[in-house]
DNA sequence: CGGAACTTTCAGTAAGTATTGAAAGCTCTG
DNA sequence: CAGAGCTTTCAATACTTACTGAAAGTTCCG
């Protein structure tokens, strides 16, 4: 049995506890609720399936904050749960591959935020159409030039998140980046 | 003297009025604050300079917020305050060519967000270093992949927002758009 | 210098979001 | 079909963030 002091396994937990404090902290900065963030976090660096408890445990949060949040990011695609014969408690695993997760996070923001953003665009370039005055032109050209951009983002997107592709996506990003 | 009905008036005040509410709310749920992205939509359909007091006017708000929120939009070089002779008020304009706006968000966003992820990646795979446990080495695994994913992401970004290339860029992704 | 015109700040408050905890709902098993 | 074990819901509440309005600050001009 091999030795493992309990130093290291401070200074491991003092390391995971600042990864999960500090991944919550940049969720909210992108308009994620930190406790996703952060239970996204803790599955990501945990390498075996938790319950709904240990979440509950090493977030020090409720029970019903971990069930939502977890049930989100199932939502998102971003963790699974996993059910172990003759138990029938829910565990709950994180796609670990970070290729993957960009995937689906762009897949996931496309659906629920570029698309209803490009459907209201073209509803506002439509409500002026026809209108001669100066200030509709100069609307109708600002709203069509974003509406525009936005189906490109889409396009470029959609591309990207090929799921199939996600294997040569770092490749060809790495070389993109020189 | 060209005509005007003011039905036109009226329909094209509701579009921008639309435009600005919905803009708003996708600031909303990309983590930026409301009242700047309605700011920004309304300065962006408005083809001359506005004043603060018109800003409030327009948006119902107060002096404090509109100047708050003016001057975030100004430091995120999305907004230029404009001073004409002979006047002591200053305007505001906002940027309004899209892929500038986009590369300008893009390099924003790259130093106010990823560049300090990317510190804070490498503190916790330093953190680490060394430590032998299974559950340790999973940790450093992990972190080690996001930090690699976020500086791709870091170099991507610094070609794509290099803003002597703005006007290759659209052409660029539309080809990648296919 | 006095004060008009405008900008900036900020304490207090309002509005919006997230969290709790307890109750109600399932589903399996004896 | 009773009840243990687990999940789900949701009203109440705590927390966070944004906004107001008034006061203080700045700049310019006669």
């Amino acid at each position: 049995m091999s030795e493992i002091p309990a130093s290291e396994q401070a200074q491991l937990d003092a390391a995971r506890d600042e990864f999960v404090a500090q991944w919550g902290a940049m969720g909210s900065s992108w308009g994620i609720n930190r406790t996703m963030a952060q239970i996204h976090a803790l599955l990501m660096i945990t390498p075996r399936p938790l319950s709904t408890d240990e979440v509950m445990e090493e977030l020090k949060i409720s029970r019903g904050n971990a069930h939502m949040n977890l049930r989100d990011l199932v939502g998102w695609g971003l963790v699974r749960s996993v059910i172990r014969k003759g138990e029938r408690k829910e565990f709950f695993e994180a796609e670990r591959d970070v290729w993957k997760m960009f995937c689906t996070i762009v897949r996931e923001r496309k659906r629920r935020e570029i698309e209803p953003a490009i459907a209201v665009l073209k509803g506002c370039v439509d409500r002026v159409e026809g209108l001669e005055s100066p200030e509709a032109k100069a609307f109708s050209e600002q709203t069509q030039a974003l509406c525009e951009f936005m189906e490109t983002a889409d396009a470029v997107l959609s591309r990207v998140a090929r799921s199939d592709e996600s294997v040569v996506l770092p490749w060809a990003l790495k070389y993109l980046a020189k």
